[in-house]
DNA sequence: CATTGCTCCTCTAGTCGCTAGAGGATGTAG
DNA sequence: CTACATCCTCTAGCGACTAGAGGAGCAATG
């Protein structure tokens, strides 16, 4: 079943970049593929897998480096997944964190917006809220 | 009142830290203020509130070229404030927008978490679900 | 067989919004 | 006078790519 692809292919099917794909390599988060005669990098569903992986890593936020450590733990399964889940959790936090200031943040920019009364910039309260601060309906950020 | 102050204590009353001040004005974002005869920056109140603006929108998430533009509009009290409200309407959605997708992710990485029985990697489903896209409850990605 | 056009290769440099550090001059307190 | 803080300029680095130059190979058509 499973055959060899192009860059090209690895990328359409996994929905990463060429470039990127090249990148990750260079980064060494992935190794160097097997290359053809003619010096082109052939991928195996195995590595398409990884591929796969590090997209819907990336998707969900997590940075090159937490990927990584993802990585190698799934390399090897007999590992207690603590440390997968401990960055899962760090991330989940973090979620939550960034949710909440945007939700702060979605309610000024919401007051800013309802008042301004499209006149002329002098009397704009978009303006006038970005202008000073204190005009926060909460101290936000 | 307002007197001239130096770049420290202008990083110390807008919370913008220094060398971020000298880079909005290396990028043209501030002008160059005066100088001391050895030499240092003098900012006056006007400069202290454009600062200040500027770290309020900056926290508000708009971009440098979006707060050019909010800037020079200041400058000109008599323009309509058209070009303000756009600004502020196109940030507002992309907050939303941006909710919307961590609320998902949150919803994901919960499962993750939830199911991981703290075994080993092995059975792991916060591996599982990574190196497996169509394991996720929804297509937010 | 030749040409066209797509894909691939490497390499360098750019993006955004800072941040860090080197190396040196000046200001302020004890 | 001596510390030490603050200031100056300049260059380089961060994360995670993205863009573009310049060149080689491959597949299909005429």
């Amino acid at each position: 079943m499973g055959e060899k692809v192009s860059i090209g292919e690895a990328s359409r099917r996994c929905g990463v970049k060429v470039p990127t794909i090249r990148y990750y390599e260079q980064i060494g988060l992935l190794p160097a593929p097997p290359r053809t005669e003619a010096n082109r990098r052939t991928f195996d569903p195995g590595y398409l897998r990884r591929l796969a992986f590090i997209r819907h890593a990336r998707e969900l936020g997590f940075e090159i480096d937490a990927i990584r450590t993802l990585l190698t733990l799934q390399d090897d399964p007999h590992q207690p997944c603590a440390t997968a889940d401990a960055i899962a959790r760090a991330r989940f936090a973090e979620v939550e964190q960034r949710i909440d200031s945007l939700n702060a943040l979605k309610a000024e920019l919401g007051v800013m917006i309802e008042s301004c009364r499209h006149g002329k910039v002098g009397d704009c309260r978009v303006i006038e809220v970005l202008a000073d601060h204190s005009q926060c309906t909460r101290p936000h950020h």
